[in-house]
DNA sequence: CTGAAAGCGCTTACAG
DNA sequence: CTGAAAGCGCTTACAG
């Protein structure tokens, strides 16, 4: 069985009061006292219990992650920014997945809260929970930050990647090079995806064109590169003559841009003589796609390091003020797009 | 502040003993009175403190996951493949990254198991501690699986996915359409590559040939396919003549296959026509380079289910009998390679 | 069926 | 500088 605090102050002949002054270095400690200690400790490989130690303190050095997805490098690519930060502070990391239902999202908030996280940072929240303010309330009890999840009235950290502005730079760059009739390619439950379409929206409306808005359930997890495949293949069969009803697609990420991708090369339509594409995130697999992707990069280890950094802020200076940090993003000209 | 047991017994007007057998469901508790807690407990929306229940019970619905790499598809497909199984049977996971380095290896599953994690998954564990014997001393404290990782004497019970067939499938393909001068490019300390180096050799031996290992530090990360592209540009500019010395590639993972691939882009060798290339692991990305990888598919899903009902067999039988699964693997063969 | 009490492994006033 | 004691929020013999 694991050593206690006990078998340690046996050991060094003093009581558990001093073990724990040795351990945690916040009282005074004779000398020599503490070198018989820290040789016990050494000797019996003492490790503090941390659920102990979390029940009285309620800290644990640990930091709750919620992603929507594992499979998608966006979101590892963020945790992976976020972890080399954290890590020099001496935090861990709780990783949760809530497989993008609104419901689970929070089932996985609170139960790394019950496990006494010092904070939680959301990654990609459900638009729902954004809305009803529940993250407000989180917020009042905990250091929460929420990433690329917005409300009008954010009593929440909020770090944004500006992906209004990307938006905007992709659909420039298809309507520079001609295109106006243009897809727009979107998942389900989230800010990110209902601010570019609220964008898309207006600028079809500028352009006088028809809106054509395609939705693939999950837009996150790994299968919505095969889902978005079967799904555009449908569409493309059903209604739209490519090339003359529509020119473009703009996708809401590049998972879903590699999807349009597979599934025009199924179709055998040329890209991008034929179509162009944009994808959004810049996730590494959009450079080794046969067509490199044309995206809009939101510099994800940037995203990762600030809200590290912010997270820790919060928790150590135990002040909660909102703000919210905006993280700019830059459309990567490749392949897949080209002049009508 | 969180209401406690306590709140609930004063409101339900009876002890915390009650309330505690009312929770767990172990105990006979007159249905009056439990009906009389159940309210309490809606209304006080309380939510027993998993601390301090680890404290007592050693135990928390929670299985660690330690994995060297985020941003690896392998891993987090596998990762996926556990969650599934594990969540039916309500487990939660502790996700913890070594970054491939094996003392932090052993540091990230001792923090799981301080934290009472019920059983530990080590996904591609670092040959070091497999060798020296870690991973059994471990075993007996707690259930424990390693994936892809291999002792001679498992006292760990171990998930293999078969990596000599597969190896030897992705060779002997590669001789059938002529190959001799194959480089093989690993990553560093695992069993992965160690297996798949081993058949290498062997085969090189018996064709006469010469052996060509590159090794790239960190192979499991994302950054390796960034730092094969530069690694294996440096080392053709430096001494081989490509098609003439080397005319194929056996990469240890799809990602340095994808480095390779565009290495071979930017110094115009054509793939497959000049030189051929093949992955392993089959991951999403393999089937999305410009030149499509000819990879041997490790079954993630599979590998990640069998790991989740296993590790839970070992939890809740609390028998630990040392086994070994073996998984399938199986050559996909796509466009990059080529008879010379 | 129910409750008082001990105890899980720690930290932190309090007293010396 | 050091220790005895209380307490964090639970569970589980033990007694009734």
């Amino acid at each position: 069985m694991k050593n206690t605090i006990d078998d340690v102050a046996k050991l060094a002949g003093v009581s558990i009061t001093t073990v724990s002054r040795v351990i945690n270095n916040n009282y005074p400690v004779k000398k020599e006292t503490r070198i018989n200690v820290e040789k016990a400790i050494k000797e019996l490989a003492y490790q503090p219990n941390p659920m102990a130690r979390g029940l009285i303190m309620k800290k644990s050095k640990t930091i709750g992650i919620v992603v929507p997805s594992i499979t998608n490098m966006f979101f590892t690519e963020v945790i992976h920014g976020i972890e080399k930060s954290i890590k020099l502070n001496n935090y861990d990391i709780l990783l949760s997945n809530s497989n993008g239902d609104a419901m689970n999202e929070l089932d996985c908030v609170e139960k790394l809260v019950n496990r006494f996280v010092d904070g939680v940072i959301v990654i990609t929240p459900s638009t729902t929970n954004m809305k009803n303010g529940v993250y407000d309330e989180i917020a009042k009890e905990i250091p929460l930050i929420c990433i690329n999840g917005y409300s009008k009235n954010p009593k929440v950290n909020l770090i944004l990647s500006d992906e209004e502005n990307g938006t905007r730079a992709a659909l420039d760059y298809l309507i520079k090079l001609g295109h106006k009739k243009i897809a727009f390619v979107r998942g389900g439950d989230s800010y990110s995806y209902d601010i570019k379409e609220k964008i898309y929206a207006t600028y079809m409306d500028r352009l006088e064109s028809n809106k054509l808005v395609i939705d693939i359930a999950d837009g996150n997890s790994i299968d919505v590169v095969k889902n978005t495949t079967t799904k555009i293949i449908e569409e493309i069969n059903k209604d739209y003559k490519l090339g003359k009803e529509i020119t473009a697609f703009f996708a809401c990420n590049d998972l879903m841009a590699a999807g349009i991708l597979n599934a025009c090369g199924m179709l055998e339509i040329k890209v991008p003589k034929e179509i162009s594409i944009v994808g959004f995130d810049n996730i590494i697999l959009s450079e080794m796609t046969r067509i490199k992707l044309t995206t809009v990069d939101q510099n994800m280890k940037t995203i990762g390091s600030v809200a590290a950094e912010n997270i820790i802020k919060l928790i150590e200076n135990d002040k909660l003020e909102f703000k919210t940090v905006i993280i700019d993003t830059e459309l990567v000209i490749r392949e897949s797009c080209r002049a009508i």
